[in-house]
RNA sequence: GCUCGAGUGGUGGAAUUGGUAGACACGUUGGACUUAAAAUCCAAUGGACAUUAGUCCGUGCGGGUUCAAGUCCCGCCUCGAGUACCA
């Protein structure tokens, strides 16, 4: 009887699928194991070889442990809302559903060719309306969160409404939008409905934002910047250019170091964590704050003053008052730190000083630019209201100043009101005047450091030259200059910059800042190796410690001042934080990095000017996109702002459109949707002629990204037909996490930091009992295609094998791959015969022995390089056993690897032989016995036992596959027929081979499947050996072999080796200088 | 540039805490069976020298540690992946 691997096949594979054989339950008294691979999209294009490889790999993990007993979950399903599918709609008018659904069915049926033991009645896709009802669900869910810092987690909007309600939102220390204003309870009851929800959206955890985006005009879409790749987009290659939109946004800024922090927690590929580190780049430092000097006169600054504009008092006293004022700051009152604290937590968009010296006087607290000046007067004061009353009039009859006063009493018990009225009087009209002509008097600039160790050596500071700041500052004779360079890297695209990192531009604005300490005015530059959206756009230069302010300075003759110790500093700046010592600097002379770091964000909190600081690269991530196929929003809005609609009326079904195109007023998709508005009575969606904005109001237009759907649909696969939720508590209680994760590299910084965000989120608001969702991960290399090549003779129509092209000039083509054989002989009547090759009918063919040699080369397989080999004809030829043993055998999991078809004749006869093995009888009759199996039988047995359950645990399948067959061909030798033997031997190959394993297995008797039979169980016993072959080596080479009892001792072993005669005669006459014997291992002889 | 990973026969790749380098396959060569082919089976197969016995050289390169190094240490080279002026 012959292995017919179609017929046996087919056979299981329809058993499996009538039996429902891997269908998980939830509820069982086993441990449960989850294994999972990564969601894919359904392409038009189909499986290749390359795509199952992780899937095997689970697949063999899966079965492995059930036969380990686990309850194992091993889910499949689609990630089926994307653009192919959006992009063959636009061109051909197909719906997107239809495409998608064509595909799934596509990938179906191949999957199933495979044998995979997935349990097909958990199959989710994201685009199924009973699937992103709870994709929306989990928005909405965003959307009534914030971020509260204090208990460092997202918590529910109510608890924000109630602060809000009873205090105002001074004391909530939370995640939210940077340009958040203060107000009190009585403000917020005081607030517009409207106005109060625009205070929470810079709060919520998804919120509505005019953002700069990521436009790629070709696909009409935004994209995230994991979708761009240098600076074109990653899908079909389009420019990118920046616009700002309103989007929504996620606020997984807010998550940024639990993302860090948790990594610790994942037994994740390190390269892997390391790219989300990157991804997340946090860098620790300070920020400092330098003041603009003001402009002299001949710079068009227009002021007769040489000293700084915040130097308001009077010259003649200024020395005074500033000693008497900075001792003033160290011993505030309790009501002046009060209200001090809440003026500069309190982002009012106005700098305040306090104890500012002007004129004559000190006051409390001024708002320079606003020329707004508070006092706080405590009971001490009462005696000085006559002199106090005069200067008020003072400073404002004459200097211009509003002044503000308030008691000691209320500041201390009514800060609310306090602030309030300071915000009112700031946002008066009358107030100040600064803002209209260009003025430098108080601006400020702020900069991100982490070497703030390195202050001292400060010459100069870089502006990004988008900075906001720039046209202020410039001076009158540099304008012209700065404005050119401006203009210069505006046209520069994004793509010139990256590309061109070595060319140094700048350009000086004229104006100078202030050393915070050595109060030296230091040059303001501008210049485009500064970056507008990382930190401040700005930066302080350190030339001596960083090489681009290095490269900078030297290219604009600015000096580098040496601030280090012992180091030279002639050829190239000195960025080792290690070895740092500090010299030249003042109170940090001689303190290495660490501790200069600490000591000088300590005097600069003292001078109010820095403050240790942690920056994270990580962005919010924006969310929506311009495109049809994505889940809808569950959003419509009323007066411009939105509203959730409530969890009941889900899903909001995604609509018809005439066209897949946006509108021509340049609307998303979705505004093409005639029945697209919401009914608020009705709670359905309704016609757009009946918007009204009072009962029917519009809904969003945009739809979400890619990544919504596949952030949490590892829990969903835990209970995916529940209607009622998400997932029950005891479905995810049970299942808990992800086990084993298996996919590819590419979603190192995409969907992994997406999903363990959302994770994050639901763990918060105690849906979820995990903080991370995936324990181990495992991305599984590539494997690249073997292409073929046929090489033309330039500018002839004669095609030249290999071998025999010589020197001759040649053109290389791509030759589809099924037209060549193992041997790399292109089968020449197909070719001729392949419309593909049409041109080449009429060729010359230059051929060896009569036959035409390809060349070869590994490349990524594409359809275009004709490389491409599918399952479904490897399935055909050789089998899905064959298959799945030749994908694990080619190497490695991880590592990439390239695909030569030639190769699996190997696997496919030790697949034979194993079939030979258990049909010894007459005709190849199956025949196994009941005899008792020999020493050797056992020995094979065991040994094999014990490196397949080493190789699984530790991923190791290629070594596995070699495994078996020495298995097979040892007991081929011993001609084992035995029952003890080759049932066990069944199990073992069954998570490769399952078909293979399933009929054998049913051969030997058993009724139901060989899935869940217990895994054999390893006895060592039967490997003991009685002797050893040990190696014999001089001075480490390996002479000869050496056949002794195991159990000698280490004196016994060396008398036995050295009265050998090929000892001897490989010593020749010379004594041994030493003898290193290790037992059981080797005899090395020394001399 | 930075971070990470990897370099072993003609090819894919094995090799435990340092202990017989090249397991297991593919390919190639020779042989058996066959009218022939396919399939199957047997043998050889890192390189050089040698009739044999055997000797020497061999894990990207150069050093080092060790009785012993593919494996550990130092310095380089090449390739791949990620990232890109992140202050």
């Amino acid at each position: 009887m012959t292995y017919d691997f179609r017929k046996i096949e087919e056979k299981w594979q329809k058993f499996w699928a009538e039996n429902q054989t891997f269908k998980a339950e939830n509820n069982s008294q086993k441990e449960k194991f989850y294994v999972l691979d990564m969601f894919p999209y359904p392409s038009g294009a189909g499986l290749h070889v390359g795509h199952p490889l992780g899937y095997i790999a689970s697949d063999i993990y899966a079965r492995y442990k059930r036969h380990k007993g686990f309850n194992v979950l091993h889910p499949m399903g689609y990630d089926s809302f994307g653009l192919p599918a959006e992009q063959y709609a636009i061109q051909t008018g197909q719906h997107p559903a239809i495409t998608t659904e064509t595909n799934i069915s596509r990938y179906r049926e191949q999957l199933d060719k495979i044998g995979f033991s997935f349990d097909w009645s958990r199959e989710v896709r994201t685009s199924d309306p009973s699937y992103y009802k709870w994709t929306q669900w989990i928005f909405i869910q965003l959307f009534n969160s914030w971020y509260n810092k204090d208990s460092d987690k997202a918590e529910d909007i109510s608890s924000l409404i109630a602060i809000f309600e009873k205090e105002g939102n001074q004391s909530v220390n939370a995640v939210c939008d940077e340009d958040v204003t203060v107000f009190s309870a009585t403000d917020w009851k005081a607030f517009t409905a409207k106005e109060q929800q625009e205070v929470l959206l810079q709060y919520r955890l998804t919120y509505l934002a005019e953002t700069e985006v990521n436009w790629c005009p070709v696909l009409g879409t935004v994209l995230a910047n994991d979708e761009i790749v240098n600076g074109v987009s990653e899908r079909g290659g389009h420019p990118v250019v920046r616009k700002k939109m309103t989007q929504w946004s996620m606020r997984i800024s807010a998550y940024a170091q639990r993302l860090l922090d948790d990594l610790a927690l994942v037994d994740w590929p390190q390269p892997l964590k390391d790219s989300q580190t990157n991804w997340i780049g946090r860098s620790e430092g300070a920020e400092v704050t330098f003041r603009v000097l003001p402009q002299t006169p001949s710079q068009g600054g227009g002021s007769d003053s040489s000293s700084p504009k915040f130097h308001t008092a009077d010259s003649d006293i200024y020395g005074v008052l500033l000693e008497r004022a900075q001792e003033m700051r160290k011993n505030p009152t309790k009501a002046e730190a009060l209200l001090w604290e809440a003026l500069r937590n309190k982002n009012l968009n106005s700098k305040f000083r306090r104890q500012h010296p002007i004129s004559r006087y000190i006051v409390d607290f001024v708002c320079l630019e606003r020329e707004l000046i508070v006092e706080v007067d405590g009971e001490i004061h009462q005696y000085q209201l006559n002199k106090d009353a005069e200067r008020q009039l003072l400073l404002e009859q004459k200097k211009g100043y509003t002044v503000l006063r308030f008691t000691n009493d209320e500041v201390l018990n009514n800060i609310d009101e306090v602030i309030l009225k300071i915000e009112k009087s700031l946002s008066s009209p009358s107030l100040g005047g600064g803002w209209g002509e260009v003025n430098t008097e108080d601006m400020e600039i702020s900069v991100f450091t982490t070497r703030p160790d390195t202050i001292f050596g400060v010459s100069f500071m870089t502006l990004a030259p988008e900075h906001e700041l720039v046209g202020k500052i410039t001076t009158a004779e540099q304008r012209e200059e700065v404005e050119a360079y401006i203009a210069a890297t505006a046209k520069r695209s994004e793509r010139d910059r990256m590309a061109d990192v070595k060319t140094i531009t700048g350009a000086f604005t004229g104006a100078y800042a202030e050393h915070p300490f050595s109060k030296e005015p230091i040059p303001i530059w501008i210049g485009d190796y500064v970056l507008a959206g990382y930190g401040t756009g700005a930066v302080m230069s350190v030339p001596c410690g960083d090489q681009r302010d290095y490269d900078f300075a030297k290219h604009f003759n600015i000096p580098i001042p040496n601030i280090f110790e012992g180091v030279d500093i002639s050829e190239e700046a000195f960025a080792d934080k290690e070895k740092t010592v500090i010299a030249n600097s003042d109170f940090l002379n001689g303190l290495p990095y660490k501790k200069a770091v600490k000591r000088v964000i300590f005097e600069l909190e003292k001078l109010e000017q820095g403050t240790g600081k942690i920056n994270y690269r990580l962005r919010d991530a924006v969310f929506s996109r311009q495109r049809y196929w994505g889940e809808p929003f569950p959003v419509y809005y009323v007066d411009g702002m939105p509203q959730m609609i409530s969890v009941d009326h889900l899903p909001i079904i995604l609509p018809e459109v005439e066209k897949y195109l946006p509108t021509e007023t340049g609307e998303p998709p979705l505004g093409n949707a005639t029945v697209w508005a919401w009914d608020v009575n009705k709670s359905e969606v309704v016609n757009n002629q009946l918007i009204d904005h009072k009962t029917v109001f519009p809904l969003e237009l945009n739809t979400m990204p890619g990544w919504a759907g596949s952030s949490y649909y590892f829990n969903r696969y835990m209970d995916p037909n529940n209607k009622e939720e998400v997932f029950s508590q005891e479905a995810i209680n049970y299942w808990q996490d992800v086990d084993l994760y298996i996919g590819g590299s590419e979603h190192a910084t995409g969907h992994l930091l997406y999903s363990r965000f959302w994770q994050k989120f639901l763990f918060d608001k105690g849906i979820v009992p995990k903080p991370e969702f995936a324990k181990k991960l495992i991305n599984q290399g590539m494997i690249t295609g073997t292409s073929a090549f046929i090489y033309r003779l330039e500018g002839q129509n004669t095609l030249v094998s290999r071998n025999l092209i010589g020197d001759r000039s040649v053109q290389p083509l791509h030759v589809d791959v099924a037209l060549v054989n193992p041997s790399d002989e292109l089968d020449l009547v197909r070719f001729k015969e392949n419309p593909l090759y049409a041109d080449f009918r009429e060729a010359e063919f230059v051929l060896e022995d009569g036959k035409y040699i390809v060349g070869r080369e590994v490349e990524k397989m594409s359809k275009s390089k004709y490389n491409v080999v599918s399952p479904d004809s490897i399935c055909q030829e050789y089998g899905a056993d064959s298959l799945r043993l030749y994908e694990m055998f080619l190497g490695p999991l991880e590592q990439s690897k390239p695909w030569n078809t030639a190769g699996i004749t190997g696997v496919h006869s030790f697949l034979k032989k194993m079939w030979r093995l258990y049909h010894g009888g007459d005709e190849g009759a199956f025949l196994v016995t009941d005899a008792e199996p020999t020493a050797d039988n056992l020995k094979t047995l065991h040994k094999t036992i014990k490196k397949v359950e080493e190789d699984v645990e530790n991923f190791s399948f290629n070594t596995s596959v070699s495994t078996f067959m020495i298995a097979v061909n040892e007991l081929s030798a011993q001609k084992c027929s035995s029952r003890a033997i080759l049932e066990p031997l069944a199990i073992l190959v069954s998570a490769y081979a399952p078909h293979i394993a399933e009929e054998l297995w049913s051969k030997l008797g058993h009724p139901t499947s060989i899935s869940t039979a217990p895994f054999p169980k390893f006895d060592g016993k039967y490997l003991v050996e009685s002797s050893k072959e040990y190696p014999i080596s001089f001075n480490g080479k390996m002479r000869f072999k050496l056949e002794l009892p195991a159990d000698l001792s280490k004196e016994e072993i060396e008398a036995a080796v050295m009265a050998h005669d090929k000892t001897q005669e490989q010593l020749q006459g010379r004594t041994p200088k030493k003898v290193i014997v290790v037992p059981g291992k080797i005899v090395n002889i020394v001399g």
